[in-house]
DNA sequence: ACGGTCGGTTCAGGTTCTTGTCAGGTTTGC
DNA sequence: GCAAACCTGACAAGAACCTGAACCGACCGT
């Protein structure tokens, strides 16, 4: 999972990042909410933890604007505020959770894993898009009523594209998702599984904006 | 939204039910386990609310019973064990949130909302002008209903008109919003785009000043 | 260790679509 | 009425994309 800090404190950044790292995860961190917002801009992220209170302006705004824009990437509040009404704002701004300071790190451990679980699981145990039914839990796909089975690399593509229906991702943003950044090489790994998707999954599926990118298809 | 209850304490279970109907939602109260999980098979919730101290069983055992058989409806754990490790086992036996008791309704409203929230989805921000109804984050736009797909170039210069509805913009700084300032094309490219995007966008949406430049007509 | 299978990646050739340019027609300002 | 500015259909070049196939490496059972 691919996972973005904003916290403004070094020390507890840093202790966050490690056990996030030590799950297996991979952390971009950043301090201010300025940068957090092109970094969202730029990459697809899997979670995000928010600090409410940053130099730059109020984590609650920027998780409005966020959930305002359509934006349903996970997030987990980290404050210090602890009276009930904070808490509450915050999971009507659209927060998935939040974690009171000074927190346990298994306890968040746990809970990234329980929004992991989540994310990957769906609302529905069955979801569906066009003549798609999509166990994202069990990953197992009906298409047209015939099973097709994804490989793992094909699984994290097409989620990609299921997490953000209809709207248009970039190749850059295809990779990072696929391989955290870790690659520098150009190729067209991206092309080759959108058209092994098409393959199993219909051509309509998947459409292409040239130059631009790729989306997920009207059902 | 449907969901159950699964509660042995009359009183708060009646508060509960109070709330979450006054929300809006449709409740199913059941006090012991075997009744919830015939309640599951017949019927599919949007969420459980589950209480762990039941009469007839542990409900952790219950929650990792269900996950085991792949159901992923999400589970709100309601419980007066406030320790930190009973907190965390829940979360990684799948819950998806807890609540300790005495909690405040408002709270649970909130969460309910939460998880509601990210079942529906919610659109993309989507703003009009005129007859165009424009997703800029998915680079989608209907133009009186109808779907229209403009190229990456005609976007560029589309969304520089956008950033500055009504302004007057040269063709120089149009130009330079496309090129990045390295051209020194000699043509009429600019033209040529804008007659592009009329014909896509309908000719009222954008206004010629001749000689000086183009601007983004009034809605 | 060995051979085989499978998934991931790269490559190359073919295909499709964007793009910048031009030319000829149309409109506008004076 | 004239020239400058603008509009727009057409088009060639090539960028972007698609996809079958080869290659590579990890994993698995023997």
């Amino acid at each position: 999972m691919r996972l973005l800090l904003i916290e403004d404190d070094t020390v507890l950044a840093a202790a966050v990042r490690d056990q996030i790292a030590a799950d297996g995860h991979s952390v971009d961190w950043v301090k201010r909410l300025d940068v957090a917002k092109d970094a969202m801009l730029g990459t697809v992220y899997d979670l995000v933890l928010l600090d409410l209170m940053l130099p730059d302006g109020l984590g609650l705004g920027f998780l409005r604007a966020l959930r305002t824009r359509g934006d349903v990437t996970p997030v987990i509040i980290l404050t210090a505020l602890d009276q009930l009404s904070d808490r509450i704002e915050g999971l009507n701004a659209g927060a998935d959770d939040y974690l009171v300071k000074p927190f346990d790190l298994a306890e968040l451990s746990a809970r990234i894993g329980s929004v992991a679980r989540r994310y990957t699981g769906n609302p529905n145990p069955q979801l569906t898009h066009g003549s798609l039914t999509i166990d994202l839990a069990a990953r197992s796909m009906y298409a047209s009523g015939k099973p097709v089975s994804l490989t793992a690399r094909e699984w994290a593509l097409f989620e990609a594209f299921l997490a953000r229906p209809g709207q248009l991702l970039s190749k850059a943003q295809l990779e990072e998702k696929l391989y955290n950044f870790d690659t520098e090489v150009e190729s067209n790994t991206i092309e080759v599984y959108v058209s092994r998707l098409r393959k199993k999954l219909g051509a309509a599926v998947i459409e292409t904006e040239r130059g631009l990118g790729y989306r997920l298809g009207k059902p």
